[in-house]
This record gives C-alpha cells, sequence and structure tokens, in this order.
DNA sequence: CCATTACGTTCCAACCTGTAACGTAAATCT
DNA sequence: AGATTTACGTTACAGGTTGGAACGTAATGG
C-alpha cells in the first residue's frame, strides 16, 4: 500500500506516479536482516521482497542486482566521524582500532563483503569503502612526532584492516576490550620511533 | 567404499573399473582456472565440468558440493615445508611474510577463502588450514630471545595474513620486494624487544 | 481527460543444483 | 571366458534463483 504523505521530491520534477520510499525502506531493512541471520548467499532478491513485502519487480526497478541492494544497503549510510588526533599516538592509534572494530563487529557487514567479494572480482570495492576513507585520517596519525620515518601508509593501512577483517570473517570475537589491546600494542610498536 | 574425495580405502582392493585420475586433475586445474578468472560464484560446478570435459555426475561422485572441489583443489596440495628459524629474528620473519606471500598471493587462494568463509558455517577452516599446521613453528619463531612478551601470537599472525590476504583481495601487487621489506619491517618492530 | 510512471501479479527463458536412469567401458573375481 | 562391479558420458528431471516482459491497476502532473 502506498502512503499518500505527498512527500516532495527534490531536483527534477517527477512525471509519472512517484516511487514509493517504503519500498526503499523496507527493501534496505530487509536486506540487512536476512545478511545477519542467513548469510549473502540465502539473501536471494526473491527472499528480500517477500520479507519486505515488496514485488521482485520493484525491486529491479531500484537496483540492478544483489550486490547493488546488499552495497547500498550497508555502504549507503554515511560514515561514522572519524576520531580525533589527540597527539598521543598510543591513544589515537586506539580510537583507531576501536573505530575499525565497530564498523566490522556487525555479522551482516562481514557476510556482505565476503559475498560481494566472492560474486564481484571487483578488486576496487575493497579499497574504496574501507581504506580510502580512512587515508587520509591515518595520515594525520601517523604524521605526528614520535612516528619513525620510513613507515608505508598503505601497507600499515592494510595491516590495520587485514587485521581486523580477517579476524571477524573466521569467525573470533572481536570486541573483546583486551583484543583491541594487543592488536594496538602490537601496532603501535611497529610505527613507533626508537 | 570410498571417500568423498574418492581416494579407494586402504586394504579394500578396487573391484570395478578405477576412477580416472585424469578426471581428478582436469577437474582441479578448472576450478583453479575459474576461480582466478571469474571469482568464486561464477565457478558452478557447471562451469567446471564444462572446461574440464568431464560430466557433471563425474564430478559429483567425487565430490559433495562447490565448496568440497574448491577446499581440495586448494589445499589438497602439500603446504610447502615451513622455513627455518634461524635465530635471526628479522631473517625468519621476512622468511615468514615470503611464505604467507606465496601462499596467499594468488588470486585463485583470495577467492576461494572469500567464497568458503561466505557460505561455509564451519568459520574454523581457515584456522584448520593454515594456522594449524604452523602454530609450533610459530611459537618458535616468536619465542626466540629478542621477542618481547606478551606478544599474542594469534593476533600476529592474523596481521600478517591479514594484510597480504587484504592487498590481494585490492588487486594490489604482493610480489614486490619492497613490499615484502616493507611489511617486514613494521612486522619486526611490532614484536621485538627493548 | 490524458500521458507518464509505479506497483503487483503473472508469466517466461535461462542457469545451476543434485539426483536418477541408461548404455557403454574397464577393471576384478570365479 | 564369463560374470560382477564400478566408472563414464549422455540424457532427463524437479527445485530454486535470476532477470525481464506483459498486463491491469494505482497515483501523479499537464
Amino acid at each position: 500500500m502506498v502512503r499518500p504523505d505527498g512527500a516532495p521530491v527534490k531536483g527534477a520534477p517527477a512525471k509519472g506516479r512517484p516511487r514509493d520510499p517504503a519500498v526503499d525502506a523496507r527493501v534496505l531493512e530487509a536486506t540487512l536482516e536476512l545478511l545477519a541471520e542467513v548469510g549473502y548467499r540465502q539473501t536471494s532478491i526473491d527472499a528480500i521482497a517477500r520479507r519486505a513485502g515488496v514485488s521482485r519487480p520493484a525491486v529491479y526497478r531500484r537496483w540492478t542486482s544483489k550486490a547493488d541492494v546488499v552495497a547500498q544497503a550497508l555502504f549507503g549510510r554515511s560514515e561514522g566521524s572519524a576520531p580525533r588526533v589527540s597527539g598521543d599516538l598510543r591513544r589515537d592509534l586506539r580510537a583507531w582500532v576501536d573505530a575499525v572494530v565497530a564498523r566490522f563487529g556487525r555479522p551482516e557487514m562481514v557476510q556482505a563483503f565476503l559475498g560481494l567479494m566472492a560474486e564481484l572480482p571487483d578488486k576496487d570495492r575493497f579499497r574504496a569503502e574501507l581504506v580510502r576513507p580512512r587515508r587520509t585520517h591515518l595520515a594525520a596519525t601517523l604524521g605526528q612526532p614520535g612516528v619513525r620515518p620510513g613507515v608505508d601508509q598503505e601497507v600499515f593501512l592494510e595491516l590495520l584492516v587485514g587485521a581486523v577483517f580477517l579476524r571477524v570473517a573466521t569467525g573470533r570475537d572481536v570486541t573483546d576490550p583486551g583484543y583491541a589491546e594487543q592488536l594496538t600494542d602490537l601496532l603501535h610498536h611497529a610505527v613507533v620511533g626508537a
């Protein structure tokens, strides 16, 4: 059912019947639920449409494929704000670890990434969604005094993101404070100057 | 009786027509090719059989699922011998990096792990295939004098493997000696004692 | 009113999955 | 040699998923 709430369309004037925003919302919500419950593979567009109470053509009108739906469901939202650079290197690294853990601690995120990467040999998605948005902040963090020279920021970034991703992907707990502390400890020693 | 992988049970002489070893070889070869070319999802059993010039039933006689075929194609081969512990920590870490790069630097390996982790409830496979066989060697390497105490070996291994894995998954070169050197440098500083 | 577009329902061809049946080929056993 | 056992390819099947097309109905704007 369509609610005649008359939400105004910004930008181009709509000509025909406007798309129901509730369809978008319910589809994306259903996608996240299914990802967490049954994993990427069993999250079919058919299942998404059924759970959302929407027809399959309504889904295909908005997205071209399952990967498209999943990508928007997960990355359509804005990233959380990057933690501040405090000047305390160790403290900043810990904040970085916590931020990455927070983003990957959700099973639907892990399932989605594994599924997307297994489905599309799109090598750039990983970097675009995970690495690139954090690059400037990392440069600020590693630009602090106390960081020894010669540290490749790309490699360091891959070290951090890769470790957390791999741990979550293999089904191990990543929310344990002891893990964050251990990881921060290793990374701190890796970059701190003598 | 035969095992799921088709190997005859020891002691029981084969009675009927023996399985053609060429079928096994061609199927596993085709699997690796498809993984690298089109990714895990599009590597269907049907596509594997067609490329291998073999019928689908011949594949199903040997393996129960795509995950089964992929797992054997990648892990059925013998592991490379573990590098020796020389006593030179930096040298040993470099050997570790080279070994991990050699094992995970191939696109088909990354694709296979992504796909297997995305669809299997058995999240433990990763540890069974990579961590467990090298646990003792890892302990020996990190047990050397010069390594500061309190280093979690699991987290350390996740750092190394995760970094290489992520770099390959994002389509970046991992065979560059400069990369191995940079990675070794970071890991060495991460664990070396004061 | 009329054109345009969205929506749901109903279909469809194509592909992949497992499995089964059939005839043929290759081995062992009596 | 003949019988038995098993592998192989071919063909077929039911079930699921994928995209999309057709059709009638609903909701907007001109």
